[in-house]
DNA sequence: CGGCTGGTTGATTGGTTTCAACAAGCGTGG
DNA sequence: CCACGCTTGTTGAAACCAATCAACCAGCCG
């Protein structure tokens, strides 16, 4: 992946080549990480944003009793809040799922950068609000989705993000995830994400195989999870062409 | 209550006089509506940023099966989406729980109150992050909290936000949600929220009656939810001195 | 080969939902 | 003033979804 959160942030307002410029230019030196470590932990006081560049990372907060939740998946070109570092301190960790390169955005560059284009600031902001929409649509699903439906809907919402930095086509996509973490993210057990995953391939709706994900029948899926795009926000632009991945 | 808005920004930033002032003259005229009426719906281009001033409302988002889920409550002070107007259709509604008071701050009028004061926007910064962890933490909650715990965490975070305004001592305040209401927010029926309430009191936890909210062991409730409230990320100054509600 | 992680399966338990009925409080209109 | 309807709260029994516990299997890597 080249440019993921030019691709991304071009996907919620129009993006100059000089704004595109000014972006690269403003992310820090690339920095790797292995799976399962911290990017960022519970407690710390962030000073950058840390934005993803390849892999895949989380936010999850762990209760003491050792209970821990996925809050939200971060994919790359996801900027992990434009403005924590106004914060004095992070109530979450960013845990990296997969080995995981990022690059981090200094507070007072990232303020000079909104400043001088407003496109970018906007794009901050929607993409700010767009991340909003999406957490809310989590609690839609913990709150009020069976099993089945959670995990149909995270597998209509997965595919649609990463089409939108060129990571996905319409019926494929990888998944890096494991059973494990999926349950932490829906609120379940690796066991009971076992059957339910052994229903959807049953339904023929879905393969997920090797770490790749393939819908078979888009439209059935999206009935059965009650998703409906439009929480994403995305409004500039079709999918760019789909890479492979 | 005179002013919510101040008095909750305050919390994150300290404010001088003329921000405060200038934060008054940016609020447009009150507009009451009654209970069980939507503010804003699903679908509707905001262009404006409303905000509570007495009342309590909620986000909420319908399935088309009639499922209803509450993703957040929005009490007196409360900003919806400081920047929303940048996007062009509401995911969700905001609905009035109770008789609500609100006003607009239409969004040019924000942007240039932003602009001419740096505490202001922090502030304004701070509130949608601080939003934010709150709708994290109420997806931890659903995700894997049990049912008791949940009930317990959310009479954690009511009391600590009211107390942030002036509304709520330590131990007591008011709580206008039904059980109905209570069990759309926690992703629970009604029937099993109203018998866990009679656990937590029980239990000698609370007691709710005609709209109140009083604990009165709250140590014991914080450590049967798990509650810690530096995801609330009030960090300027103490409560104000409480007021009868 | 051994050890580890990730995935699969079965039996059992238990927290919640569902369905159904009823009680209490309250505003309204006859 | 009381009757009525409506909302809100309460209770019991049955059904169900998902968690728990406990194995076991497959693949991978040192």
């Amino acid at each position: 992946m080249h440019d993921p959160l030019a691709a991304k942030l071009a996907r919620y307002v129009p993006l100059s080549v000089a704004d595109r410029m000014w972006l690269s230019e403003a992310l820090g030196p690339a920095r790797s990480i292995a799976a399962r470590t911290d990017i960022i932990d519970e407690g710390e006081d962030p000073h950058a944003v840390n934005v993803i560049l390849e892999g895949w990372a989380c936010r999850s907060r762990q209760l003491v009793d050792g209970r821990r939740q996925i809050v939200s998946l971060l994919l790359p070109g996801d900027p992990c809040d434009p403005h924590v570092f106004l914060l004095d301190q992070m109530d979450h960790a960013i845990s990296a799922l997969t080995p995981v390169v990022y690059a981090q955005i200094p507070g007072p560059v990232l303020q000079e950068l909104t400043a001088r284009s407003a496109a970018l600031d906007r794009a901050f902001q929607r993409e700010a609000l767009a991340t909003a929409a999406i957490q809310r649509e989590w609690t839609v699903s913990l709150g009020c989705r069976s099993g089945i439906e959670r995990l149909a809907h995270l597998f209509c919402e997965l595919p649609t993000r990463l089409s939108a930095i060129g990571l996905a086509t319409r019926t494929s996509c990888p998944l890096p995830l494991t059973q494990h973490d999926l349950a932490h993210s829906l609120g379940q057990t690796s066991v009971h994400i076992n059957r339910t995953l052994q229903e959807l391939r049953a339904q023929g709706l879905i393969t997920l195989r090797s770490r790749r994900l393939t819908i078979h029948d888009p439209a059935r899926l999206a009935e059965l999870a009650h998703f409906d795009a439009s929480y994403l926000h995305f409004t500039v632009g079709s999918d760019p062409p789909p890479v492979e991945a």
